[in-house]
DNA sequence: ATCCAGGCAGATG
DNA sequence: CATCTGCATGGA
């Protein structure tokens, strides 16, 4: 055991991993397996902590955002209705601090896709291009992806994706993406749409995810599902902005509940 | 079996 | 600027 977790009312693995941020993890029986770049981690999970297993405790210290007091946040954005049902909901969700690579790869694949094979086709990919570390596969250097091309990419199954993969993985070749942080998000997120296959929703969630800028509202078909009430039928990059006008500097959070909440009511219907 | 998924690029009003 | 369409694949 490297370190351990203890159990607070604002942290909890499982919504954390679950709540669509993160593709690359494995949960059984009272332990889960999560990797993010070259490492890994396993959390074996008690009643009053988790223990954790790993090769670089600081990096999954950081990785997992316990630098961040989400406390103060959900206390913040109370609102007696929809956010605050979302926040109850999903109180334990963080927001981790993913690699900015990984999260523009992750995402490409994500787009129009359900998210059992966005996690398989990462899989096939890491496992085909990834260093072996001995008994997994690191997520791969771009370099590895820019060589790789189209037609393997469709042969782990991304289909009309394997064009923006290949191709994005050649555009960043040369590129330090860590240098963009220097960006303030709109020139950011202009250079991530400037990937081919980037588009609104991808460069948003790679701001939220891999570049953990909170005044981003990345709108897809769930969100738009929960403000079609109130807004009606509009553009998703529309809406986005109109959050972002709402939430500013906390849009990241509270999106992410409500894609939480909305997608859990999915899959267990209230009866 | 038919539908649809954390959308996008490219073409057309 | 806004709206429309085709797209590969496989889980539900």
């Amino acid at each position: 055991m490297n370190f351990e977790i203890e159990k607070t009312p604002t942290f909890n693995l499982s919504q954390t991993l679950n709540c669509g941020q993160v593709f690359r993890f494995r949960e059984e029986s009272g332990i889960t397996v999560v990797n993010a770049l070259h490492h890994r981690a396993e959390f074996i999970e008690f009643e009053d902590r988790y223990e954790v297993d790993c090769d670089d405790a600081e990096f999954f210290k950081k990785y997992l955002d316990f630098d961040t007091n989400y406390d103060i946040i959900q206390l913040k954005l109370q609102d007696k209705g929809l956010v605050s049902s979302a926040i109850e909901f999903g109180k334990g969700i963080h927001i981790l601090r993913q690699s900015p690579v990984e999260t523009i790869f992750s995402f490409l694949v994500s787009q129009n896709n359900h998210i059992p094979r966005i996690k398989s086709i990462i899989e096939r990919i890491c496992d085909a291009l990834g260093r072996d570390m001995g008994g997994y596969h690191a997520f791969p250097e771009v370099g590895a992806l820019a060589e790789a091309g189209e037609d393997f990419f469709y042969g782990v199954g991304a289909g009309y994706r394997a064009p923006y993969l290949a191709r994005t993985a050649r555009e960043l070749a040369d590129i330090d993406v860590a240098e963009w942080n220097a960006l303030p998000t709109d020139k950011l997120r202009q250079k991530l749409e400037a990937l081919h296959g980037v588009g609104r929703k991808v460069a948003d969630c790679v701001l939220l995810f891999g570049f953990n800028r909170f005044d981003v509202f990345p709108v897809d078909t769930w969100i738009s599902k929960v403000f079609a009430p109130t807004y009606g039928d509009i553009a998703p990059e529309k809406l986005s902005k109109l959050l972002v006008e709402k939430y500013g500097d906390c849009s990241g959070f509270v999106q992410q509940w409500l894609f939480f909440f909305k997608r859990e009511e999915k899959k267990s219907p209230k009866v």
